[in-house]
This record gives structure tokens, C-alpha cells and sequence, in this order.
DNA sequence: TTCTAAAATTGAGTCAATTCTGTTTTTATG
DNA sequence: CATAAAAACAGAATTGACTCAATTTTAGAA
């Protein structure tokens, strides 16, 4: 039996996102309030705080669901690469970057990144940590695979390499969402630049 | 005529900065409440918005003095860089993050980070993208002064290179002062690993 | 069905950043 | 030295995130 409460508690969760969602995008994050957002989803103020420690939790719970689509994306490409050590990351960088802004607004991205730092021990700051910690195994996983393959130098740290390379990316993304005139075409462009000096130090 | 407005501006603009650091030193960010400061300096909370926008610019006033030390610092390194890519990087780096906790608390950088992704366009966020820029601009600097010296490659991309390294330090302080219980020689150690790949690729 | 304890919801109240408006101080001018 | 315009100040009022005590709803036993 899967209980009226938990039904009910399943359904008020969703309502609570899909309104804060909506809101989010049509009046920015600040200008979403938590009244607006508890009358769209018909609860009140007092249970959108039962369900999420604070404003940006809820946003956290939208960022999670962005990521992890984004995730899914790459296994394809860490499972079937391009025969080419800079395409391979062109690739998965490409899948990251071209599926960011499908949910999440850059004003709702530099929201998401400000808090995550703000409060690095909040729920939504450790998930935020972990999903980053997520991408950059992904990348160290296209690297192993590269390696597996022979397009890469064995004898490089692999470890090291896809932080380096996460890292990286991680910070032009933010510098990215900073400017809203910048564009996706021009980020992949500059991100493919600063990788061809390490792709060319590490293929084979 | 330095003129008595002038001057009381000065002294006020001295007085609140004096404040709010020790306070903010005290009772972190959010426990420096602006009322405080502003009894602190003498001054009433209008007065306060009257000079900073908000807050935030306020820390962003003390984040700023501290950045600019860390450059004046830098510089010789790179006019004198020891006679070897690794070790050069290593210390110019190294000046970065020693200097990094003098002035400001782990919360203190974590407020001022998540203040200028949060409102990029602020006072406050834009010398703080000012400031990274001129980071990046000085570790190109060193790029170019040791491929003078011939010990880096002249067909090295130094632009890239320069953003990639800087970019890579900046994500790892993030993550530095997002865990109190993280250590700089671990930092410093961490970072030493993913460059090593880089030497390696392009020294000469 | 009825009753009770546990779980969840509610919304008025609190707190602190920011805004606003009337007052005071400084400067420039005759 | 008087005075009007400009600049800066003060602190009360506003606003919006978050809390908490009272109330309602649910689950399950009798």
C-alpha cells in the first residue's frame, strides 16, 4: 500500500517545483517569493519549509534534475568515444554545455553556484559538490576509456588530468552564465583552445 | 582646498571598511549585522547604502585591498622567476594562496565568491572579475618572461595556457575554502600534481 | 465506527537588509 | 556674512525569508 500520506506528500513535492520552477524563469530568483511560489503550488508558506530547509534548496532540487540528465548524456559518449583523443572531450564537453541552459536559466545558474558556495554543509551544497565530483569521474572515466583504447598515453596521471580538465571547464561555465551576452559557440571554442595544448601533450 | 567634505567622506568610507572587517572577522558575514556596523563606525545605516550599494560591496571593499597585495606580491616572481617551469609555477601559486587567509576568513571568501557569481554586474562583481582577469594576466606574464628565457616552447598557446592554469587554481581554492577543514599544503600539493602534467608538456 | 498518537499543515509573527523621506550640513555666491 | 542650492545624513518604514505554536489530518488499534 503506498499511503495517502505518501501520495499526498509525493504529490505536494512536485507541485512545490514545478511552481518555483515556473516562477523562477518568468520573475528571476529573487523576485519569486516564497508567498507566490506556496500559492501556485496551494500549500503554504510553512510547508514549502517542511519540505525544503530554505529558498535555495528548491532550487537545488531543479539544479539536481538538470545534472543528472546531463550525466546520463555522457555515458554514451565515455561508452563509444570518437576515435580522436580532442573530439572525444569536444564531445562530452559539448553535451555538458549544449544541455545547460535547457532547464535552468544563467540567472538560475549563478543562483545554483552562489549558493553552493555560500553554504558548502546545506543540502543543496553538498549535492552540488557531489554532481560536480560526478562529472569530473566522467571525464576521468573517458579518459581511462582512451586510454583502454591506446589513443592515450599510459603513462599519464589520469586522475589529475580530468580534474584539470573539469575544472577548467567548470570555471569558463561560470565566467559563461557571469555574462549574459555571452554565447555557447564561442565558450566550446575557447574551451577546445586551452585543451589542445593538453591534448597535444598526451596522446599518443 | 581638500575641502571638508571631502575629507569627512574619506574618513567615514575608512571608518565603516574598519568596522565591518573586524566585525566580519567576529561574527562572520551573516552575523555582522549592518546595524552593528554601523554603530561601530559611527555612522547611521542610511549612510552606510549611501557609500555601498549593498552588503556585499562592503566586503568586496576589504577583498579587493587583499587581491592587490597578492599581485604587488607576484610581480616578483615574475620579473625574477626561479630557473625552472615546475618550481616558477609552483611559487608564484604559492604567493597566491599564503597570502590568501591574511585578511580573510574561509566565510569571508566563500560570501565574496557567492556575491560576485550572484550579481556579476555589481561594484563589487565586476572588480571582482577585474581581479581574476588580472590574476590570469600575471601568470601569463610568467608564461612569457620563461619563454624568453627559453625554458617553455615558443609554439606554446601563452593565452591559453595562462587561463587554463589559472582557471584550474581558482576551482581548487574554491574548493579549498568551501571545506574548513581543508589544509594549503594539500592545496598546494593537489595543484603541483595537475600541473606537472602541463610542465611536462611544455618545457622546453 | 471511534478514538488517540503521530505527522503534517498553517499563517501570523520575527528578524535583518534595504529603501525612503524629511532634516541637517556643507559649499558657493552675492 | 547671509542665503539658497546641493550633498549627505538619520532613522523610521517596508519587505521578504524564515520560524513556531496552534490546529488539522492521517494511520492504526480497539
Amino acid at each position: 500500500m503506498s499511503g495517502l500520506r505518501a501520495r499526498q506528500k509525493a504529490d505536494r513535492h512536485r507541485r512545490i517545483i514545478e511552481a518555483a520552477a515556473e516562477l523562477f524563469r518568468e520573475a528571476g530568483y529573487e523576485g519569486a517569493k516564497i508567498e507566490a511560489i506556496a500559492a501556485q503550488a496551494e500549500v503554504s508558506v510553512g510547508t514549502i519549509y517542511n519540505y525544503y530547509q530554505n529558498k535555495g534548496d528548491i532550487l537545488g532540487a531543479i539544479v539536481s534534475l538538470e545534472v543528472n540528465e546531463v550525466l546520463n548524456a555522457g555515458q554514451g559518449v565515455v561508452a563509444r568515444p570518437p576515435a580522436n583523443v580532442g573530439d572525444a572531450l569536444d564531445t562530452l564537453i559539448g553535451i555538458y554545455i549544449e544541455h545547460s541552459l535547457h532547464y535552468l536559466s544563467k540567472e538560475m545558474w549563478r543562483q545554483a553556484m552562489a549558493i553552493s558556495t555560500q553554504l558548502p554543509d546545506s543540502p543543496f551544497g553538498q549535492a552540488y559538490t557531489g554532481l560536480d565530483r560526478s562529472l569530473t569521474e566522467q571525464i576521468r572515466a573517458l579518459i581511462a576509456r582512451l586510454q583502454a583504447l591506446g589513443l592515450v598515453r599510459q603513462d599519464i596521471d589520469g586522475a589529475a588530468l580530468g580534474e584539470l580538465i573539469f575544472n577548467n571547464m567548470n570555471m569558463m561555465f561560470i565566467e559563461f552564465v557571469k555574462r549574459d551576452a555571452a554565447r555557447i559557440p564561442e565558450l566550446r571554442a575557447a574551451i577546445r583552445r586551452q585543451n589542445r595544448i593538453l591534448v597535444a601533450a598526451i596522446a599518443v
